[in-house]
DNA sequence: AAAGTTTGCGTGAGCGCTCACGTAGTTTAG
DNA sequence: CTAAACTACGTGAGCGCTCACGCAAACTTT
């Protein structure tokens, strides 16, 4: 069993007092060049490392934060995950990542153990959580940056993409390509409250046509088991749909994969676009057509946010709003003039 | 700014001393049954949440763990963390998890820093160090446990699946099948240190074939790029080839897609066998061959193991190893007894 | 040259817990 | 009926830092 280096012990060595120490470890002033390059060197000699408990329980700043989010399973969560912990690491911050499954309550519950737990912030994404629950968690102590919902307020901030926006432009690019019976697979919940489904329908009612509901349908799960039985049903019900857009790109791969067991070709007989451009989904087959979201910024620009309102609370910091970009592969085609004459 | 409820607010509404809440929320003994309801009850009442940070200073138990990891990106690592995470929260456990990109230098570094981060316990995953090395640090302070390396010391063990084994028998399979010149697209590394290309060239020899030196290739990195990349060397260079074994599923999704590009047709020209299993694997086209990694499985033992170790030092627990299952899928097929009689 | 200002350092307190004791009151053993 | 052995609490110390001071020495200013 190592003996634990404490600063007094630098202290000690170095013939300082341990304030001195501190102020060279942190880079305060109030001690000469001198001093600090003689205290820094006996850190390193003897091998010092500061223990993050002890700092965090005096300055009640714990240099860690927590990151809640559904689940980590989809490549694109990992990239969020990546660009967070990428930017911590550089500036010493630790992360918990604590799951929910997107259960609402495991998310209050959640924050509330990070809190006790004395996280300096909160990243939360994709939450169920309304403007008002989230912005009465956060607080100058407790900043908060939400990432995939639009939020403002003072200590809360988000990153997020124009998914409705990005989802209207998809739905008239296809239409104006030729598609006129576009199916949405998309998520449970109610379908006000997700981007991808408005979008879907503000895409058909700015071209002056009607939306199908029986177009859209909803996995029970997010997972490819669900997708894949969900595009069954969806394809069984609407044999004329010439474009499936689905949640994301796992769920896409899962869909081309039922509308195969269809019988289905993809793109001659159904195209078939996701979202995220998750790095599998230039190399399936075909390639995925997909809006690409950059998760992996996402992540890196939510963590630097979370830093600047640990600095400087209290001020009210603007969302970012990321752009969406489509990207044309193999998956989709478009239909011919006939079509159109329609 | 909510006020910080401490030990000794309950204790002072409870109308008892500050160590007989700490008995309460600990579970331990010398509280009477009543006291400790009472106690339990003024916790709720006031939203007591002990402080993380505190604890971990006066019992020098910081209920903190790390994970040292090349990158979170490959879903069978998403998997594994899930399932360590998963054991973890169960027993109010955190999980640092931080990442090497497969630098040896970093993974000192990083175990290191956990160290002074006062973590209790690190998993490893897929260490290029050296059980000697690894060694060191285990202490009765810091069990490690390793995974997808096989070790054993005082306060050291590990989960893992014998992949050398799986492989040797995958490549007789092969053999046993028709195959006769099988590719191997593996990661960067000294050769006699990857399980994968041991177990290849032991399939062959317990057969008494020879290996083509020609038929292993690396790729610079185990990224989808570098994989798909390095299988269209590998069958430019062996044009002859009827099967690839690749590292792992996402990297043999790339040499699918290497393969389509290269013109050959999956499984009829050519066979492409992956390893994890990761949900995507039984959705892509063809749906995936691969070895069957129980990655969820791996996380959780690797969590149960750390909490023995950190419960009850000094003993040495025996390596776990898992079961490897062969899921066979569309992308491999067997040859015909034309190719056998050669 | 006296007074004010800055620079460089040290000291005590305390963050919120747990650990190792101490001490009454109660039960058990001989 | 007394000594020994619990049971159920309370008390002081301390984990390793930072914060808010305090206080000399050196450096300006008028």
């Amino acid at each position: 069993m190592k003996k634990n280096i404490t600063i007094d012990d630098v202290a000690k060595y170095a013939g300082v007092s341990r304030q001195t120490v501190s102020r060279a470890i942190n880079n305060m002033n109030g001690i000469s060049e001198k001093t600090r390059q003689r205290v820094l060197a006996t850190i390193e000699e003897l091998g010092y490392r500061p223990s993050r408990l002890a700092r965090g329980m005096a300055s009640n700043q714990s240099k860690t934060i927590g990151l809640v989010i559904g689940n980590i399973l989809n490549p694109a969560h990992s990239e969020v995950i990546r660009g967070l912990e990428t930017m911590a690491q550089t500036v010493g911050y630790n992360v918990f990542i604590r799951t929910t499954n997107y259960v609402r309550d495991a998310e209050i519950e959640t924050i509330n153990a990070l809190i006790s737990e004395n996280v300096d912030g909160i990243v939360l994404s994709s939450t169920h959580l309304d403007l008002q629950t989230v912005a009465s968690f956060a607080d100058k102590n407790l900043p908060i940056v939400v990432v995939h919902r639009n939020m403002s307020a003072p200590n809360l901030t988000s990153i997020t993409t124009d998914i409705e926006r990005a989802t209207q432009s998809l739905i008239e690019y296809l239409i104006g390509s030729g598609h006129r019976k576009v199916g949405l697979l998309t998520r449970p919940g109610d379908q006000e409250n997700i981007f991808h489904v408005k979008g879907y329908k503000k895409g058909f009612q700015s071209l002056g046509l009607e939306v199908n509901s029986n177009w859209i349908m909803q996995a029970s799960n997010t997972n490819l088991e669900a997708a894949h039985r969900t595009t069954k049903q969806l394809v069984t019900r609407n044999p004329d749909l010439t474009a499936i857009v689905a949640y994301n790109d796992m769920m896409a791969i899962a869909a081309m994969h039922a509308c195969r067991d269809m019988g289905l070709n993809v793109p001659d007989d159904i195209s078939v676009i996701g979202y995220d451009d998750i790095s599998v989904a230039a190399h399936v087959f075909p390639a995925l057509t997909t809006l690409r979201i950059p998760s992996f910024e996402i992540g890196q620009l939510a963590m630097e946010q979370l830093l600047e309102m640990i600095k400087t609370p209290d001020i009210i910091y603007p969302p970012t709003l990321l752009d969406i970009e489509l990207v044309l592969r193999g998956s989709t085609k478009s239909r011919q003039i006939a079509a159109l004459s329609h």
